[in-house]
DNA sequence: ACCGATTTACTTGACATCATGAAATATTCA
DNA sequence: TGAATATTTCATGATGTCAAGTAAATCGGT
């Protein structure tokens, strides 16, 4: 409690957020010159890597499924993203990116300078011992 | 351009993604206990500080005024928030924070655990160190 | 092994919020 | 007076929730 609000701690705290507000500017800035919006960039880039069922892209979300069911249409109509049935159990559809998706997403991808250019800026050593403290701070111990 | 795809720094990628995340959850979590949205606390917390006219309110959250208007009416039904004219200027309404407005600021502030209870993990030196990092890595060099 | 009841996956519809852009109004400023 | 600024309104679309509906799988008792 005794970090609660001295200025070490609150300085610490707003840098965090300084991150995550430009972490959203440039995702947002990349998704929109394809056209997509932050969530259809989101799951266009986790099916780039595997087909998954809505349901599972909703708990990925944090979001009801009926939500998913929009997003995923939207990147349907546009050629992006295809439904297909799940042999193993017929009531569950499978999203997973086209051709073409995948190829977008790979451009998002590259597209998304953040916080790989800045840093380049740092040594290894200084990236090493900032991954180490983040890990700490998120309880990701290491193993 | 070494930087680009090697092992640390991707990990590093990742781990921001995982600050970013973890963030909104907290911020949401927070807003809703209270019944407000991310974007209403997030208006809320700036104008428990100073009265702001909308223009300003838009520019913070880098959307329309249009957008503002919206957000506003909300708090002011709910009685956070009341629009007053400004005396310099009759074109301007600034909005400020009522007396109930600040103390569900405060409220919000002191349940916004994120980064402050991980944070206590974390030696002064190690909060050093990486508030210093986290500076670089934003390109706000220390003066 | 069968069959009805429950659970699970997904979609649809109704609704609120957030976001943009264009047009309207009021006010300031050159 | 005419251009620029601050705000609102309206139309529209994306995102999010929740409740209800359909289809398919699974469970439990006989």
């Amino acid at each position: 409690m005794a970090t609660r609000t001295d200025t070490l701690t609150l300085e610490v705290v707003e840098l965090i957020g300084t991150v995550v507000a430009r972490y959203h500017e440039e995702y947002d800035r990349a998704a929109a010159e394809h056209s997509l919006t932050g969530a259809q960039a989101r799951v266009l880039g986790l099916l780039s890597l595997d087909p998954l069922p809505m349901r599972k892209i909703a708990v990925r979300l944090k979001c009801e499924p009926s939500n998913v069911t929009g997003i995923v249409d939207r990147l349907e109509t546009r050629g992006l993203v295809e439904r297909r049935p799940d042999p193993a159990d017929r009531r569950v559809k499978l999203a997973a990116a086209t051709e073409t998706g995948r190829r977008t997403a790979r451009e998002l991808r590259d597209a998304l300078d953040f916080a790989r250019e800045p840093l380049a800026g740092l040594s290894d050593a200084e990236r090493t011992v900032l991954r180490d403290l983040l890990r700490r701070m998120l309880g990701e111990e290491t193993p």
